[in-house]
DNA sequence: ATGGCTGTTATCCG
DNA sequence: CCGGATAACAGCCA
């Protein structure tokens, strides 16, 4: 459940049931989720830490606490979902996920961090958040910075939504989405969007990861169990009876609900982008 | 049942 | 600088 909405409904989530928990101990049942930093780094960060808050920068989680033991040093953990991770905490009876990756032992249940195709990352190193672009809320990306971000590119502006040093968070569902909103096809060079289309697409990506952030709040997803916790907006809300309609993601061949026109696939970068041949140019 | 798809991203090569 | 291919991996679906 990986793009920035997810991520953020996560947090907040993640932030209500660890803010004040000791973590007494670490089980890092896959390894190749820890690096780049190895496992004892990440042991020694995190035995003693008392978190005070959890965070969020692009689609990485940040777990933030201090040294209770020691000096009071504060220290970070870094997360990131990959394409199926999940995080939660439980009070430790059930049985653990197939797939389970890093669990830590609290003062009151324990987390767990689980990702079954092993995409995902949980470390102390921050050099994946050192060179991310700014925040879609961020006072630094305005129309005129995304503009002049991408004005040289020729690139397509699918692409460059995709890369997050453009602007942190955007994944493939919400690259495709934004498009629609904004009205500008996905395979459009980055160098031709004019200044006006460039305002369009700024405000597009802040409404739509919005959307879904409230979509996801009142879903309530269950994080802990299996099928619930693995809830996906455009599928269902999990039996909440919350449901996101994509306007053309996962829509080949139906009907543009704006215009009529046909919705069409194309595939950029090995990823699919969708988009209305009737009202995006 | 085999192959083709999937929310992410790092890296390599031409 | 770019685009494209590949690779990490499991699961789901037709």
């Amino acid at each position: 459940m990986p793009e920035l909405p997810e991520v953020e409904v996560l947090r907040r989530h993640l932030d209500g049931v660890l803010r004040g928990r000791r973590v007494l101990s670490v089980d890092v049942l896959r390894p190749r989720l820890v690096r780049p930093t190895g496992v004892e780094a990440l042991r020694e960060l995190l035995v003693g830490m008392r978190v005070h808050a959890v965070g969020r920068r692009g689609k990485h989680l940040l777990i933030d606490g201090t040294d209770v033991n020691g000096n009071g040093g504060e220290r970070r953990i870094v997360g990131h979902l990959g394409m199926t991770g999940r995080m939660f905490v439980d009070d430790g009876a059930a049985e653990l996920p197939r797939h389970a990756a890093v669990v830590l032992g609290l003062d009151q249940g324990r987390f767990v961090f689980e990702d079954p195709r092993q995409f995902g990352r949980f470390h102390a190193d921050l050099s994946a958040i050192d060179d991310m672009g700014p925040e879609p809320w961020d006072a630094a990306w305005t129309p005129n910075t995304l503009h002049q971000r991408i004005s040289g590119s020729g690139r397509s502006i699918k692409e460059l939504l995709l890369d997050q040093s453009v602007v942190a968070g955007v994944g493939n569902i919400y690259a495709s989405e934004a498009l629609w909103v904004a009205g500008i096809r996905p395979a459009r060079a980055g160098r031709r969007l004019t200044s006006d289309e460039c305002r369009r697409l700024w405000a597009a990506v802040r409404e739509v990861l919005e959307a879904a952030i409230e979509l996801g709040l009142r879903a309530r997803p269950d994080f802990a169990s299996g099928a619930g916790g693995l809830f996906y907006y455009g599928e269902s809300g999990a039996g909440s009876g919350v449901e996101e309609r994509f306007r053309v993601y996962d829509r080949e061949g139906q009907l543009c609900s704006r215009c009529g026109g046909g919705i069409q696939r194309l595939v950029q970068g090995a990823r699919s982008s969708f988009f209305c041949r009737g009202c995006q140019s």
